[in-house]
DNA sequence: AGCGGCAGCGGGAAAAGCGCGATGGGTGTT
DNA sequence: AACACCCATCGCGCTTTTCCCGCTGCCGCT
């Protein structure tokens, strides 16, 4: 954890009013990296827009164990509860600017709130599709080709989060992730340009791997 | 797989008009076990409300191995999409009640489902910590706790699916389903009163296991 | 410069869970 | 009744992944 874990958002962004942030009228907060968007019990009354950087939601057991269970990226908006409460933390992976979408109780936030809950519900689905019945190759593979469709499609683009956050978000231990890192490299499917950027030498066979 | 396996529905029950199905107008439409209520690729333009029975929500890779992402009991309400197209199957695990409602584009229906759309995000995100992070013992206790509270919390009740679709549910095979659930009732745990029909002795053995 | 902390990388032993084969019980069919 | 069939269970060897260890490189601090 850096040394701004768990603290507050620390800075109020200065910012000119910008077209793209049409839903919220304030401009985006700024959470160092690891700092608490939200805890596990907190009152659940508004969602968030990921404007810069990327946002963990992730849950703990009691030992210690953790599951991340998604990543968001700039322009996806997250923070949905069925109950008012939510159940599980969120905190930013590197520096992030969020901005609060007041969620009004009204049939026309629902409305719409309910695309970006449901885009949240399928990617939640095809991720327990990873989990619960790819090996760890696979899994990686599902990962780096996930990051690179969001980010938009490049061949080359960074992953936001540590080796240990992608070990949790894919129910791995960080020695597998960093393995399987490796025999990518070597077989020359991805080259690493850095701890926190990729470049996908060949998409297809990522794709295979993925089925 | 059962002979009704992939059957179109095959009875329109015959049934009183009843103050229970308030959404939809028409009574349930009856599927055999097996049988599919929607496929991959299939336009999503209505949601389903489990009125007896229970569905199951899935998706296959190339290979044939198959991840179920969610169970759908009695009073649930499934069949969400985020684009107008389904990503996944659904099917019937046993004879199955089901009524249709009407999705709307409108504002007024986005906010009758959002709440629904809802649990089913917190569903798949619990389930993720799971299939993610826990051992095959503390997948199955979770999974036991969560089919007890569903079904109103009693001590005693049904599993509808069979122990394939358990392991598929959990990520597990049916070898290491079937080893836990003998291992659970050897340290009377539970005890199981048939195959598909559990009664749990020590509910807080299993909550310690799940952390 | 030197030091300490942290993240990533890699090796070897160990455990968890899987794959396969055999067995047995229940159900429906001939 | 006899049979076929499906599903669940269980034993055993094996693969995959984890667990525990130390090494390296980077960065900030003194």
């Amino acid at each position: 954890m850096s040394a701004t874990a768990k603290s507050a958002p620390i800075v109020l962004l200065r910012q000119a009013p910008d077209a793209r942030h049409a839903f919220g009228a304030e401009p985006p907060v700024l959470h160092g990296a690891g700092s608490e968007v939200y805890a596990q019990g907190d009152r659940a009354d508004r969602l968030f827009r990921v404007e810069f950087g990327a946002v963990r939601i992730h849950r703990l057991l009691a030992d210690g164990r953790r599951q991340i269970c998604a990543f968001y990226l700039p322009g996806e908006v997250f923070g949905f509860e069925a109950d008012g409460v939510h159940h599980f933390f969120a905190e930013a992976v590197s520096a992030t600017g969020l901005t609060a979408l007041r969620g009004g109780a009204g049939a026309e936030a629902a409305h719409d709130h309910l695309g970006a809950a449901l885009r949240s519900l399928v990617r939640a689905q095809e991720h327990l599709l990873v989990v619960g019945r790819q090996n760890a190759a696979e899994r990686i593979a599902a990962f780096l080709l996930d990051m690179a469709e969001r980010q938009g499609g490049l061949e080359q683009f960074d992953l936001p989060m540590s080796r240990s956050d992608i070990g949790d978000y894919l129910g791995l231990t960080i020695e597998t992730v960093s393995r399987v890192f490796s025999k990518l490299r070597a077989q020359g499917i991805i080259r690493l340009l850095g701890l926190r950027s990729v470049e996908v030498k060949k998409p297809g066979v990522l794709r295979a791997m993925c089925e």
